[in-house]
DNA sequence: CGGAATCCTCTTCGATACTG
DNA sequence: CAGTATCGAAGAGGATTCCG
């Protein structure tokens, strides 16, 4: 049970021994956005098979990336979370994430969720326009919802509605929010388009324009 | 020969699809210092095979990320070399191969090749501090020599001795680089020491070290 | 039912040998 | 030198089983 390796003094040959391998960057991805049960990587990742998942998860704690951890009662569940390297990874890989967006051509039939915008999203955040902003932006995509809140200069995403009810909505298909994402499309091109449909106040919406660098 | 495909409308699966076999990102890696003959690359890379060397390439010409060229008389050879995209990527995997170098630990035995550096090198690259500045630093490492030119806010590396005499030598070991590569040591702190040493004027030392970030 | 370990088949990898 | 061909070994995928 020896992981194989390219055995070079070279930091990205490193980063490929440590998750180099098949589905550990996917992963890595959906426990970005937040802790997941078992039962849900394994559903999230069709193909990957539970035996390698376990595998993979096991990998991934021996190495100080994902750290299993138990809700307290009455949820009295074990979700798998990022660690803080965990999550510096997450941003190591964003880059990589934003060239193959680039890259994606038509949907064409693939899987879809909403979280993995979640990825392109992050990075077209824009720190130095974040100062004093503290928005929740609500995203409606493919009959899914996730949301974002900026505060304090950073942006953190979730899955599901926002708790409260959200400064901005967005409603639109996953093709236009990658294009967005990637920078190929910019937003007042959709604003008065049947593709997009924006609710929230001017300048909440000023607000959201800005942080997310359009 | 249907390529696997975790066929999902995700960037990072995008790009996973495109250059997330085995050795492949290490392939745009020794790409990315300039153009390589077939039996540079594999002997460059220990352990990878021919057969796969050469599905390697055919894939990654056929994603347009590889080019092959054909070297003009009297060398007459052909070689390999990135195509703009493939740049574009050697760009996007830089974050990973820091994030990689910071956990890489000792050298143990492990392969090591100057030009491997180059990324590291690359990543603390400043061009903002770098304008008008024109200068070639040299850099002899385990009995390799490599060398970097910086002109015109960009920075380009090479294989070998600079053409014409350096304006900065550095002699050093390839722990000691890496630290420095990835920050985790500063290159005052070594300075004196006999872990490295520095040929050059005051000046154009100056300019190396605003210009990598030190 | 969540969280794996096991078994079996198929694909991919790695090493060497071979060819234009 | 630039690749193909070949073949045993390792890894992946899917289903089933086990355990709490």
């Amino acid at each position: 049970m020896t992981r194989r390796s390219y055995d070079q003094f070279c930091g990205l040959a490193r980063a490929l021994d440590l998750v180099g391998e098949r589905w550990t960057l996917l992963l890595v991805r959906d426990l970005s956005v937040g802790p997941q049960r078992y039962s849900d990587l394994l559903a999230g990742l069709p193909g990957i098979g539970s035996g390698l998942l376990a595998e993979r998860l096991k990998q991934l704690e021996a190495d100080g990336i994902v750290r299993k951890a138990h809700l307290p009662p009455p949820a009295a569940v074990s979700v798998y979370e990022l660690t803080e390297e965990g999550h510096e990874l997450a941003l190591a890989m964003l880059p990589l994430a934003v060239w193959g967006a680039r890259r994606i051509g038509d949907r064409d039939g693939r899987l879809f969720r909403a979280d993995w915008l979640m990825l392109t999203l992050r990075s077209r955040f824009r720190p130095d326009r974040a100062e004093g902003v503290r928005d929740t932006y609500e995203l409606h995509v493919d009959g899914e919802v996730v949301h974002v809140r900026v505060h304090d200069g950073r942006i953190e995403g979730q899955r599901g509605p926002a708790p409260a009810p959200a400064d901005v909505t967005i409603r639109t298909d996953p093709e236009t929010l990658l294009a967005l994402g990637v920078g190929t499309l910019a937003l007042d091109e959709v604003l008065g388009d049947r593709r997009l449909s924006v609710e929230g106040s001017d300048e909440a919406l000023a607000r959201c324009l800005a942080v997310l660098g359009s």
